[in-house]
RNA sequence: GGGCCCAUAGCUUAGGCUGGCUGGAGCACCCGGCUGAUAACCGGGAGGUCGUCGGUUCAAAUCCGACUGGGCCCA
C-alpha cells in the first residue's frame, strides 16, 4: 500500500557505491592500463612520484597531493600526451624502517642490531616495506589515483643503488662530495646525525633547565674573589666547556653577590638578573675581560688544563642569558667555530649514546638529559649555582623516534651545498610555484641559506656510501657495480646485493696509493635516494630510458612539507648533478587540519583515516571537496561539508542524465557524438556556454588551476540543469515538431557527453558512470572508456554576445518574478503585460522575448522607451523602476479569460499529480472523469481537448452531478471551488 | 628574534594583481511558488564595520603602513 502521495522517489544516489561498481569494470576491463599505456607517439609529459615512505601509512594531506597529481596526469593523457612516467614508486630506506623493525623485536640500540645480526636486520627492513605498499595501493584505487603499481621503482633495489652510486661519484668528481668534522644534529637514540632539513620537521616546545653558573676567575694578584656568571640550558654541556666567550662591544658590570664576592655579567642583563637592584662594584669593557683565566665547573681529567680562559667574539647576545657564554667545541656550531679558532680543539665525554664515558665520573654512565639533575646538585653544593629555573623553548626532537636531539661534532660526509648556492637559487627562479610566493619566500629563503647536506648516516638499512679509505685517508668513491668489481679485483656474486652485508666485506687497494682500502661504514641520507628518483628509476645512465640529463621534470606535487624534502633534495640534486632545475612546475599543497583547524595527531585522537573517508563518501566526493577548497592553504577537513559540494555538481549531471535516457530511450535515438546544428536561441547559447566552459577549462588546467576548472563546470552543469533544460523541456515529448525534439536531444546528449570528458579529470568515476549510462554500454564493451577519450576541444560556437544577451535575460526574468510575488499572483494564472522600459534593444529579440513571457507566464512582453514608463503607474500594474538604468510594470490582475486559463492549468497539476501518485508512467493511457463548480467547470468544459492530450486520457468525462462518497473520485478546492476527479488506467 | 602566508554572512567562498555602479554565489534558516529528471528548481527575506587602526586618492574589500588573531618556516 502507498504510504502517501508522491512516495516512489528513486533510491539515493550513493558515489561510493558508483565508485565501486566504476572499480570493479575498470579492474576487469584492465582500463588503467590501457589508458596509463597512452599515447606512443605523443608529447612527452615529464612527472616523477614522490616515493613515499614505504612504512608509514598514508595519511589525509597525501590524499590532497595525489588527487591534485591525478587530475593533471588525467588530464594530459586526454590532451594526448605520453605521461614519462607513471610508475609508482616507494622510499624502502632509511630510519623509519629501521625504527619498525627495531619495534617489532623489542630492539632499542645499534648494539643491539648487531645481537640480532645486521643481515637478518636488513632482510626484515626489506620485508617491511612491501608490507606497507598495500595500503597504499588501496588508497589510490579508492582516490582514483592511476599509477603502476605493479612496477614501481624501490629505492632499495640494486639498479637502483647503482644509479645513486653514480651520482654520488660524480658529485666526488666535481668535489662536491666530501667528508668532514662538524657540529651535527644528533640523535643519540638513533646513534646518527641528520640532517638540518630532517630536523627542520622536528621542532617542539619543551621545558628545559635554565641555570646560571659561577665560573670562578683566576685571582691576577691582589684582587677579591671573582666569578663570571654563565647561563646555559644544557647543564651537560659543562664537563666539556673549555672556553667562555663575551662581547668586546659591550659593557660588563661586577656587582656584589650574596657570599659578599664580585660577580661579572653583562650590564644590559643586571635588570634581568636583579631586578631589586645590584651594588655594582666595577664597570669593564668587555675586551679588558678577554685572557682572564678561570677555574673549569667540573675540573675532571679533561683535556690539558691552562685553556680556561675568556675569549671574545662577536656572537655573544646581551639580550640573552647573562652576555657571557659557555663554549663547548663539541656541542655546538658556534662553540666548534671559536674553540677552532682558539686552538683548544674538542672535548667529548659522550659515548655514540650520549652517555657519560669516566671522563665524568660524577655521571659516568647517565645519558646526557639524565645528568642535568645531578650536575645541577652538585654545583649547587660547590657554591657555583647562582640562579635555578626552568624554561620553555623550542628544542629540535628526532623527525622519528621523538627522542631529543642534540649538537655534537662527528665525522660525517657532507654534499657541499654551500659551493652551489647560487646555480640553486638560479634553477629556482624558473620554476612555477603553486603558490607563487613560495619561489622568493619560504623555498627561496631555504636555498639562499642552504648549508652543506650532511649525508652519511651511522646506520644500517640505507644505501651504503660508496667510499672506500686507505689507512693513510685517501677516498675512492665506486660509481658502479662493474667499476667496483674491478677495483676490487673480484667478481661480484650473482644476484649481488648493493647493501651493506653485501659490500662491507669488500676491501680494495687504494686508488692513490695502492694499501688496502676499507669501506666508510655509512648509509646514506634516505631524502638523497628520494631526490634521485627522476633518474634513478630508470637506471640511469647503465640503462636506455627515457631520461633527459638536459630535461626538468614537467610536474610534481606534494605537500609543503617537502619544501624542505624532496622538493629540495630533487633541485640540489639537478643541479649538483645536471646543473638545471629539477622541474618546471611544483605544486605544494597546505596542510590538512581537522575541523576545529587543529594538526592532526593521533595523540589528540582527531586523525581521519583516509581509507575510511573514501570508502564513505567515494573518490570522487573527497577529490572534488579538496579541488573547491583552497589547497595551497591550510584546509580545515568538515566531513559534513564534504559531500553537498560533489552532489550539487555530480549528482545535478546524473539527474540530467537520467531525465536524457527516458526520454531518447522512449524515442531510440543515440547520443550525439558532434556538436549538432542548432534549432533555436536555447541551442544556440547552449552550445556556446558549452564551448565557452571547454576553452575556460582547457585553460584552468593548462595553468595547473583545478579549482578554477572545477568552478567553470560547476557552473555550466547549472546552466544546462536549471535553464536549458528546464526552458526545453516540453521539447523532449513534442508529438508536433519531430525534427526540433531530435535536435533538443541531440542537444542535450552532446552537451552531456562534453561534460563528462571535462569531469574525466576531476571525477573519473562519475565520468565514468554517466559515459556508460550515456552511451548505454552498461559497463560491458570492454574496449570503451571515458578515460581513453581525448579532451574535448571547443567548435567554434563561442558566442560572447550571445551569452551576455541571456544573462541580461535571465535578469529580467528574476525582475519580473519579483513583481509577481509583488502582484500576489501565482505563476500558474497568466497575466497580460510585463514591460520593460529601457533605451536598450530587447537582449535576444522576439525569441527571448518569448522566453521571457513564458517564464513569467505573461500574454505579451513589451519594450518602450524610458519616457513612458509614467503612463503603467496606474493600479493595474506593479511596477519596479530603476533598476540598472530601466524601470518595469507588469499587469497586477488576471484577466477573466486569463485567469479560466489559470483554472485549466491549476486543475491539469492537480490531475497530473494523482497520475503521478498512481504510480503511473508518463506513457501510461487513462480515462478521466471529472465534476467542476462554477467557474471551474466552465473553464474546463471548453479545454476538454486539452485535458484529453496533455494527460493521455483516451476519454474525458464531465459529470453535471457531484460525485458520492466511496466513488472513486478525489476531492479538491480551488479558489472555494470543488473539483472532484476519478482516473483509472485505460486496460487496468 | 627573522621570514612567508592567511583573515569577506553562522559555514564554504567570488572579487583583490589592474581602486569606480548596489561586495556576488552556494549551504543552512524563514516566507511564498513551481514540478512529465528532483538528495531538484524559482522568487522573496533575514544575515557583511570585507580582522582593527591609520595613510594615499575625488573614490579603497582592492594600493601602502602599523597592529590583532591564526598558520607555517627559520634561528
Amino acid at each position: 500500500m502507498a504510504t502517501g502521495e508522491g512516495e516512489h522517489r528513486p533510491a539515493p544516489v550513493s558515489f561510493a557505491e558508483i565508485g565501486r561498481r566504476v572499480r570493479t569494470y575498470w579492474e576487469s576491463a584492465g582500463v588503467p592500463d590501457r589508458v596509463m599505456a597512452g599515447h606512443p607517439g605523443g608529447p612527452v609529459f615529464r612527472f616523477t612520484e614522490g616515493p613515499p615512505t614505504a612504512n608509514g601509512a598514508p595519511h589525509v594531506g597525501h590524499v590532497v597531493s595525489r588527487a591534485l597529481k591525478d587530475v593533471h596526469l588525467r588530464y594530459h593523457r586526454m590532451r594526448g600526451d605520453r605521461i614519462v612516467t607513471s610508475m609508482a614508486g616507494w622510499d624502502c630506506h632509511g630510519l623509519p624502517v629501521e625504527i619498525e623493525v627495531e619495534k617489532r623485536h623489542g630492539i632499542r640500540s645499534k648494539k643491539e642490531i648487531e645481537a640480532f645480526g645486521v643481515a637478518r636486520f636488513c632482510e626484515e627492513c626489506r620485508q617491511s616495506t612491501l608490507e606497507v605498499a598495500a595500503v597504499w595501493e588501496e588508497m589510490s584505487r579508492r582516490l582514483g589515483y592511476w599509477l603502476d603499481y605493479r612496477h614501481p621503482y624501490l629505492t632499495m633495489s640494486a639498479p637502483y643503488i647503482e644509479s645513486v652510486w653514480w651520482s654520488l661519484k660524480q658529485l666526488h668528481e666535481k668535489g662536491l662530495l666530501e667528508k668532514g668534522h662538524y657540529v651535527l644534529p644528533y640523535c643519540p637514540r638513533c646513534e646518527t646525525p641528520l640532517s638540518s632539513h630532517e630536523v627542520a620537521q622536528g621542532y617542539k616546545e619543551t621545558t628545559d633547565p635554565s641555570v646560571t653558573v659561577r665560573f670562578r676567575l683566576k685571582p691576577t694578584g691582589g684582587e677579591p674573589p671573582a666569578s663570571l656568571l654563565v647561563w646555559t640550558t644544557t647543564p651537560w654541556t659543562l664537563p666539556a666547556n673549555l672556553l667562555v666567550a663575551a662581547n668586546a662591544g659591550l659593557t660588563y658590570v661586577g656587582v656584589r653577590g650574596p657570599d659578599g664576592g664580585e660577580e661579572i655579567l653583562a650590564e644590559a642583563a643586571v635588570p634581568r638578573y636583579f631586578p631589586n637592584g645590584a651594588e655594582v662594584l666595577h664597570h669593564y669593557d668587555g675586551s679588558e675581560l678577554a685572557g682572564r683565566e678561570y677555574e673549569p665547573p667540573f675540573p675532571f681529567a679533561g683535556p690539558a688544563s691552562g685553556r680556561y680562559r675568556v675569549v671574545l667574539d662577536a656572537m655573544v647576545d646581551p639580550a640573552e642569558g647573562t652576555g657571557v657564554v659557555h663554549i663547548a667545541p663539541s656541542f655546538g656550531p658556534e662553540d666548534q667555530r671559536i674553540g677552532a679558532r682558539e686552538g683548544v680543539g674538542v672535548y667529548d665525554p659522550l659515548d655514540s649514546r650520549a652517555v657519560f664515558t669516566s671522563a665524568v665520573p660524577l655521571v659516568v654512565g647517565k645519558s646526557f638529559k639524565a645528568a642535568d639533575p645531578l650536575l645541577t646538585a652538585d654545583l649547587e653544593a660547590r657554591g657555583l649555582l647562582a640562579q635555578k629555573g626552568s624554561v620553555r623553548h623550542t628544542y629540535p626532537f628526532c623527525w622519528r623516534c621523538g627522542n631529543p636531539l642534540i649538537y655534537r661534532a662527528i665525522d660525517s660526509w657532507f654534499v657541499r651545498t654551500s659551493r652551489f648556492n647560487e646555480p640553486l637559487v638560479r634553477h629556482n627562479q624558473s620554476v612555477t610555484w603553486i603558490p607563487e610566493h613560495l619561489r622568493d619566500g619560504r623555498f627561496g629563503n631555504f636555498l639562499t641559506e642552504a648549508k652543506d647536506w650532511a649525508v652519511s648516516r651511522n646506520r644500517f638499512w640505507g644505501t651504503p656510501l660508496p667510499v672506500w679509505v686507505c689507512p693513510v685517508g685517501h677516498a675512492t668513491c665506486v660509481g658502479s657495480f662493474a667499476e667496483l668489481e674491478r677495483l676490487s679485483h673480484q667478481k661480484l656474486p650473482d644476484g649481488f646485493d648493493p647493501h651493506r652485508v653485501g659490500v662491507d666485506p669488500i676491501r680494495m687497494p687504494c686508488t692513490v696509493c695502492g694499501a688496502e682500502a676499507k669501506r666508510e661504514p655509512y648509509t646514506i641520507d634516505g631524502w638523497y635516494d628520494s631526490g634521485a628518483a627522476p633518474f634513478a628509476q630508470y637506471h640511469y645512465p647503465f640503462e636506455p630510458g627515457p631520461f633527459d640529463p638536459a630535461a626538468p621534470l614537467d610536474f610534481v606535487a606534494e605537500g609543503l612539507d617537502q619544501t624542505r624534502g624532496w622538493f629540495y633534495t630533487m633541485l640540489v640534486l639537478s643541479t649538483g648533478l645536471f646543473d638545471r632545475p629539477a622541474y618546471r612546475v611544483a605544486i605544494a599543497n597546505g596542510l590538512v587540519l581537522d575541523d576545529s583547524g587543529q594538526k592532526m595527531s593521533k595523540s589528540k585522537g582527531n586523525v581521519v583515516e583516509p581509507l575510511g573517508l573514501l570508502e564513505k563518501h567515494g573518490g570522487d566526493v573527497v577529490r572534488w571537496a579538496f579541488f573547491t577548497a583552497d589547497y595551497t592553504e591550510p584546509t580545515k577537513l568538515h566531513e559534513s561539508d564534504i559531500g553537498p559540494g560533489a552532489a550539487r555538481v555530480l549528482g545535478t549531471l546524473l539527474n540530467v542524465l537520467a531525465f536524457y535516457r527516458q526520454n531518447a530511450s522512449a524515442d531510440g535515438l543515440a547520443p550525439a557524438r558532434v556538436a549538432p546544428k542548432p534549432a533555436g536561441l536555447l541551442d544556440r547559447w547552449l552550445l556556446s556556454r558549452l564551448d565557452e566552459t571547454i576553452r575556460e577549462t582547457t585553460r584552468a588546467l593548462d595553468e595547473y588551476d583545478p579549482r578554477a576548472g572545477a568552478g567553470r563546470i560547476r557552473e555550466f552543469v547549472d546552466d544546462l540543469s536549471t535553464w536549458y533544460l528546464r526552458r526545453s523541456r516540453p521539447r523532449f515529448w513534442s508529438e508536433t515538431d519531430v525534427a526540433d525534439r531530435r535536435v533538443a536531444n541531440d542537444t542535450l546528449s552532446y552537451a552531456l557527453s562534453v561534460t563528462t570528458r571535462l569531469l574525466a579529470p576531476f571525477a573519473p568515476f562519475t565520468a565514468e558512470h554517466l559515459h556508460q549510462e550515456l552511451h548505454e554500454l552498461d559497463f560491458s564493451e570492454a574496449s570503451e572508456s571515458v578515460h581513453l577519450a581525448r579532451w574535448p576541444s571547443t567548435t567554434g560556437h563561442v558566442d560572447g554576445p550571445l551569452n551576455a544577451a541571456m544573462a541580461a535575460l535571465r535578469a529580467e526574468v528574476e525582475v519580473g518574478r519579483e513583481l509577481r510575488q509583488r502582484a500576489v499572483v501565482k505563476s500558474r494564472i497568466p497575466l497580460e503585460t510585463f514591460a520593460v522600459f529601457s533605451d536598450a534593444l530587447s537582449p535576444l529579440g522576439t525569441a527571448g522575448d518569448q522566453i521571457v513571457a513564458d517564464e513569467l507566464n505573461v500574454r505579451v512582453v513589451v519594450r518602450l522607451p524610458p519616457a513612458n514608463a509614467g503612463q503603467f503607474s496606474d493600479p493595474l500594474y506593479v511596477v519596479r523602476s530603476a533598476d540598472r538604468g530601466a524601470a518595469y510594470a507588469l499587469s497586477a490582475k488576471p484577466t477573466a479569460e486569463l485567469h479560466r486559463e489559470g483554472l485549466i492549468r491549476e486543475s491539469l497539476r492537480r490531475f497530473q499529480q494523482e497520475r503521478k501518485a498512481m504510480g503511473l508512467a508518463f506513457t501510461d493511457h487513462v480515462e478521466i472523469s471529472v465534476f467542476a463548480e462554477g467557474d471551474l467547470a466552465v473553464a474546463l468544459g471548453g479545454a476538454k481537448d486539452r485535458l484529453a492530450s496533455e494527460l493521455l486520457a483516451d476519454s474525458v468525462e464531465l459529470v453535471g452531478v457531484a460525485p458520492a462518497q466511496g466513488s472513486g473520485f478525489r476531492d479538491w478546492d480551488i479558489e472555494g471551488m470543488r473539483l472532484s476527479a476519478r482516473i483509472r488506467r485505460v486496460g487496468a
